[in-house]
RNA sequence: GGUUCGGUAGCUCAGCUGGAUAGAGCAUCAGCCUUCUAAGCUGGGGGUCAUUGGUUCGAAUCCAAUCCGGAUCACCA
């Protein structure tokens, strides 16, 4: 139990104890870090009790306080200033909190329950690189993953890859029209942003055609469903549907080029799937489930033959599920998936890293899966997040506007080789070290620059102004635990302790401002922990480990850890530093971010 | 228009189960390397927490209305 659960126990009982005529409900008890300006480590609010006890604050504050001091062995002291009960806890429990956790690899973690959750994420398009917002959707789904498993989940990370559909076959016509044949290899360039490019072109094309029509007298819309290239594009995926060698084959091959570019982009920024969905594979799956609705009763047909949902009940629309001709639309396919990942897995939480531009999306996913009474709807949530976008409105691949995920990497990792020659940094490094301190300090910087902010808000990426090394990013974190390893390096303490070193640790000195901050911050790190699970939100984390870092600063610029004033100082100081670093990495670990031995 | 998310320092963001004087980083100004890594530390300046009203001993936080911005409401995915 961590302290904060402690003292609201505390207080619980001591009122409890105190006043056994008056229910008293512990939602009632507000326990909070005592604010730094005052004296005190845990502070108990009294004001919702004055009226309730009929006790002025501090008669009130005077009665609990002596209670707890003799009834409990938590604090040593405790002081009242205007309506907040201050205390202070025993210099001997973080002292025993030290002892016991410092060491401790798997501090925090947090103890198995019987719970599995699937998390999909990444879920690209293959007529396409990835562009900096994937780069969003990705860290984030792997970092919620590691989250949940340190929280104690049995965790399946899934990528529902998008490999079919009229936006891969406008790469296709563009392909066979324009490029004689053009391949990775002939042209040396990444598979993925080759077939993008074809992606890109196909739409300058088919701008241009329909620009060509509604001068020749067209109206807009005519136009734009008669443009030559789109009804080529079109009469591909019938062809594709209908199971045309050729066009399965064409299709193969590309996508086969963007499979390449993607393993090397993942494999670089250390995305992994325990478990990969091709919608060409699962998009006939929801044809089932609907025509058991339809015999059910529970969706209908129109004259056209196509099948919808009546959500008006729900405050929404009629729903399409299934086209006039039979063939599946975009949701018709995501009723498919749900169910299957559900029978395949049997898992009790199905989580979708989707941008927020699909919120109504999901919910009415959710929402017909109900209906249908199937039992996969439950489990069913959207980890919605906000859209990336430029100083100048959204990325659009159509357009071409967009920040390169592979460039953007690149970058980075240039930035942090700039930086380390800068700050002459770069002795006693072989070359192959260098090269992967470069990547690990460029990596961590972008990985924590779209972790740092909570998921559901917009982001505004300004690619112009880089991505800073300084202050509330991954470097400055990294950099403190360089630091510790160091220390421990001089003083010839492994990272990991198999004995226990410290083990005749007796203290007997105060402990200073500084000290119990850290300790206090380590204490509270399983809270953490379980609060980040709890929301889904990485971010929690990165706040955390910022803080832990900015402290541990402060504490090393003012007190010596090798040259401490005496040996007892120098042992806590020590075990300090071990937990504070394993914390921090532990801590990385969970944002996908490497922290560096030496930088 | 319906639904929904957001609006906190010049900029980027924390804080939001109501609690003490609203916090970081960047930028800016002033200090700190003979001492464990200055990618660091210390301090200053910088705020009508969009607006108005309500609930409360107490509101950035909860409620209502309004203003501003985004997303969405496809036989696109």
């Amino acid at each position: 139990m961590t302290l904060t659960h402690q003292v609201k126990y505390i207080a619980f009982n001591a009122l409890k104890s105190l006043f056994p005529e008056i229910d008293i409900n512990s939602d009632m008890i507000t326990v909070n870090q005592t604010k730094p300006d005052f004296v005190g480590d845990y502070t108990i609010v009294l004001f919702p009790f004055v009226k309730l006890l009929k006790q002025k604050p501090d008669i009130l504050g005077k009665n609990i306080g002596n209670y707890i001091i003799e009834n409990t062995t938590l604090f040593q002291n405790y002081t009242i200033v205007s309506g907040f009960l201050n205390l202070t806890v025993k210099d001997d429990y973080w002292h025993r909190f030290l002892a016991k956790h410092f060491n401790d690899e798997n501090y925090g973690l947090i103890a198995k329950i019987d719970c599995r959750i699937m998390v999909e994420y990444s879920s690209p398009n293959t007529n396409k690189p990835l562009h900096f917002g994937h780069l969003r959707n990705n860290f984030l789904g792997a970092s919620v993953s590691e989250i949940l498993k340190a929280a104690g989940n049995d965790v399946i990370k899934a990528n529902l890859v998008n490999d079919r559909g009229i936006h891969i076959c406008k790469s296709m016509i563009a392909w066979m029209r324009y490029a004689n044949g053009a391949t990775p290899i002939a042209t040396g360039i990444k598979g993925d942003h080759l077939v993008g490019d074809y992606y890109v072109l196909f739409n300058d094309v088919y701008k241009k055609e329909v620009a060509q029509l509604i001068e020749a007298g067209k109206p807009e819309k005519t136009a734009e469903k008669e443009a030559p290239i789109m009804q080529e594009a079109q009469e591909l995926l019938r062809k594709w549907e209908a199971g045309d060698v050729e066009v399965r084959n064409l299709w193969h091959t590309m996508n086969g080029w963007v499979y390449e570019g993607f393993t090397k982009s993942y494999n670089r920024l250390g995305i992994t799937f325990d478990k990969m969905y091709y919608e060409s594979e699962t998009y006939l799956l929801g044809k089932k489930i609907i025509e058991e609705g339809l015999n059910k009763g529970i969706l209908f047909k129109k004259e056209d033959g196509s099948v919808w949902v009546d959500l008006k009940e729900d405050g929404f629309d009629e729903k399409l599920l299934l086209r006039g001709d039979g063939t599946s639309v975009y949701i018709t396919q995501d009723l498919g998936t749900a169910k299957l990942k559900y029978d395949e897995f049997n898992i009790s939480q199905s989580i979708y890293v989707i941008a927020d531009e699909q919120n109504y999306h999901i919910s009415i996913l959710k929402l017909i899966l109900k209906k249908l009474g199937e039992p996969c709807a439950e489990g069913i949530y959207h980890l919605s997040y906000g859209m990336v976008e430029l100083p100048t409105g959204k990325m659009k691949s159509r357009e071409g506007t967009v920040v390169d995920a592979d460039d953007m990497v690149d970058e980075m990792i240039a930035l942090a080789k700039e930086q380390t020659e800068t700050a002459g940094k770069t002795e006693g490094f072989t070359p192959k070290e260098l090269a992967d301190l470069y990547e690990t300090i460029g990596l961590g910087a972008l990985k924590f620059y779209l972790l740092r902010v909570d998921p559901k808000k917009k982001m505004i990426f300004n690619p112009k102004e880089s991505i800073d090394l300084h202050g509330f990013t991954a470097t400055f974190i990294q950099y403190a635990h360089a630091r510790i390893c160091s220390i421990l390096k001089k003083e010839n303490i492994p990272l990991s302790l198999d004995s226990n070193q410290f083990a005749n640790f007796k203290p007997t000195l105060p402990i200073e401002k500084l000290e119990k901050e850290i300790i206090s911050l380590l204490e509270q790190y399983p809270n953490i922990l379980a609060e980040s699970a709890k929301e889904f939100n990485p971010s929690t984390i990165c706040n955390y480990c910022f803080l832990l870092a900015q402290t541990f600063n402060s504490f090393y610029d003012i007190h010596s850890i090798s040259k401490a004033e005496n040996e007892e100082k120098k042992q806590l100081r020590l075990m300090i530093i071990i937990m504070t670093a394993t914390t921090l990495k532990n801590g990385m670990n969970l944002l996908g971010i490497k922290v560096p031995n030496k930088m």
